[in-house]
DNA sequence: AGGATTTAAGAGTATTTTATCCTAAATATA
DNA sequence: TATATTTAGGATAAAATACTCTTAAATCCT
């Protein structure tokens, strides 16, 4: 469902969100760092996180001290907001059939019932925050980042 | 999330199970007739089915008058069945994260939300049924199959 | 100013998925 | 039995995705 470079980013920006407390506008944090903490390929992460500083969410800074950090508090910040930037919105607007369409008005054999579940996972996504996922590590003893 | 490949099967095997409308041990139906009414590709679709045939959801028969037909009822073949065997079950069992365990005892930081959401989507596909499928056909007016 | 550090950008490579093609095997029927 | 039809399976090709590398640009620090 979401793409390796989404996994890893949604992954990255959690670890981030982690590192700075309150959020953002703290220290710069550097892709490198990132990406050997949390066992991803520095490579493939940079070139990822330029969409994510395209995007407003992240802001960089090259040179030494350089590197990214949030533009939003954590609580400001949704998995969908992430998604959107990487993969985009097609799982969400596409026919799970493959159709060209997809809408009440001309629906698959299954629309009614993939339109639904569709819509909850949606409502998952933007309705979880940086901070929500922070919060999870707290709350549950085992969590791994 | 489904496969090109999984897409095209579910589609098909629908279609079959709507042309037997009592589900099996009726008439074959030929691979490229299916292809040529679906739009889809001859070539893809007979190469997928070789796994449903394989897997024992599909009954195949070579030679003039050939071709697939189903080996159980349209209510006894669930969407779940078939995505198991064209993609398999990793979207189910894998962390959305990409971690390599996916577990309550191992969880991620979103692992309690999206576990939630991916049993619901198991559900759903496990308890839909090619019967069901050919159902809202006939349920909604305008459904495209 | 000069050197070290760090991201940006784009080119390049590898892997996986999707799609096609070709030949063989099975089989109905004329 | 000969022929046309139809799937099976292996091989190949094309496209999409994942990943890596190289060079450039920005910036800090001495
Ligand atoms: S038309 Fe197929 S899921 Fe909406
Ligand atoms: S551990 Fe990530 S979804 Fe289960």
């Amino acid at each position: 469902m979401l793409s390796a470079a989404c996994k890893d980013s949604i992954r990255a920006m959690i670890y981030i969100a982690k590192l700075q407390k309150e959020g953002y506008r703290e220290k710069f944090v550097s892709i490198h760092k990132i990406a050997k903490d949390l066992g991803l390929s520095f490579y493939f992460l940079s070139k990822n996180f330029q969409k994510l500083v395209k995007a407003g969410l992240l802001e960089s800074h090259r040179g030494p001290q350089g590197g990214v950090r949030l533009l939003k508090r954590p609580s400001e910040i949704r998995l969908i907001d992430i998604v959107e930037v990487i993969d985009g919105m097609e799982f969400f607007n596409n026919c799970i059939l493959g159709f060209e369409e997809c809408s009440d008005q001309n629906p698959c054999t299954i629309h009614n019932l993939w339109a639904e579940k569709r819509e909850e996972i949606y409502s998952m996504f933007s309705s979880t925050t940086l901070e929500d996922a922070i919060k999870n590590i707290d709350k549950f003893s085992n969590v791994k980042v």
